[in-house]
DNA sequence: GTCTATATTAGGATAGAC
DNA sequence: GTCTATCCTAATATAGAC
């Protein structure tokens, strides 16, 4: 039992703590996602990570506290994949990057992207400051970089805000409604699926704001 | 007080009933929107209308029925809306006013549109049946009418699923995620932004999937 | 650190007076 | 049909043994 006093490998008792933790935001998660805040329960989260609900309040003080740490979790995960939208490269590579990406993430993290979704349909009450400060100065980074493109003529002029919600709201819909688009596929996504989704999410893009994905491509 | 035993207007309980069922259901769709449905609670809803609680159990047996009658008159909302996609029409008006309606919706029914995403995002648990069946079918003949544009040019060769993503995802975005775009804007959309906005997503989904909308307008 | 048992409160639902 | 008072389950949170 190295749970109890074992200290025979290098700092075990955190890592211990560290990888309980992790099972239980990971565990938290998939229930929040799934029931949302208020039809999650803490004993529905302790039986899917096999742990005693005593447990969860040993490592999280509340259910609230739980919560505001799954969300804290996936808005950095959402920022990492924000970087994506390189501002050094062409409006194509850029766009191009940033929307499989986001695809990518809808994939791998549905739940937090569900997650995410709720918290701001909601209201927004734990994360109200994120969204007024980080996510806030990063849509005006991005917004001026697609009205230098427009100045260039690089890009159709569109409203930037409009072209960035347009594309948050198609690439997180595969998350998020991803239970309708599996019914109405009769099953989930197949790899080439998720390919030629996002193939076509970029190129009605891009078309979409004058950029002609294709127009070395012979026809 | 009419709502005793008042019988001097024609059928005036019954419109009592119903009048009261529907201010119920209003209340109880923003409770639902803002909160979920574990998250809601019919003392909530009560407050909101005005009622006692117990009055709420006398309408509806329970907290799920009354959710399900919540859900349903908004299916039924939707699938009006549907119906402004017109396979008779040329793919740029039909798309066009299918989006134009979406907007609208988007504005003028947030609540039911957090509903629905709220319903859809939980699994369905309620409305599963809906989507195998009115959804499905919707969602088959709109396929193939795509199917059928692309077979005679008029629309560039994209999946038709995809793009009917996309313009759900991006048309309901206005309503479930209008918290995070009005964070952004320093308040609500103004009339002209609802407009502007309208207008950029048609733009970009028509010349998208190879429509030129304004082919025929001077540049 | 882990687990069993329990305190406490919230919330869905109902009984019964009016 | 409406409202007050209440029942009862379920869920958060904690106490305390191990």
């Amino acid at each position: 039992m190295a749970q109890t006093g074992g200290a025979e490998k290098t700092g075990s008792r955190a890592i211990m703590r560290e990888e309980t933790e992790r099972a239980i935001l990971d565990a938290a998660e998939v229930v929040f996602a799934e029931k949302g805040f208020g039809g999650a329960t803490m004993q529905a989260i302790a039986d899917s990570c096999g742990l005693p609900k005593a447990n969860l309040h040993y490592y999280f003080a509340s259910k609230e506290k739980l919560y505001r740490r799954v969300v804290e979790r996936i808005f950095t995960i959402w920022l990492e994949a924000a970087d994506s939208f390189d501002t050094e490269l062409s409006p194509e590579a850029a766009l191009r990057s940033y929307i499989a990406r986001k695809m990518q993430l809808s994939r791998e993290h549905r739940y937090g992207s569900k997650v995410w979704a709720n918290e701001v349909m909601h209201g927004a009450p734990i994360i109200q400051d994120y969204l007024e400060t980080t996510l806030r100065s990063w849509t005006e980074t991005r917004v001026a970089v697609i009205r230098r493109w427009i100045a260039e003529e690089q890009v159709r002029p569109v409203d930037p805000r409009w072209l960035l919600y347009m594309i948050w709201a198609t690439t997180q819909h595969y998350a998020d409604f991803a239970h309708q688009i599996e019914t109405l596929n009769h099953g989930p996504l197949d790899d080439s699926q998720w390919a030629s989704a996002t193939e076509t999410v970029c190129d009605i893009i891009l078309r979409g704001i004058g950029i002609r994905p294709d127009a070395d491509r012979p026809a």
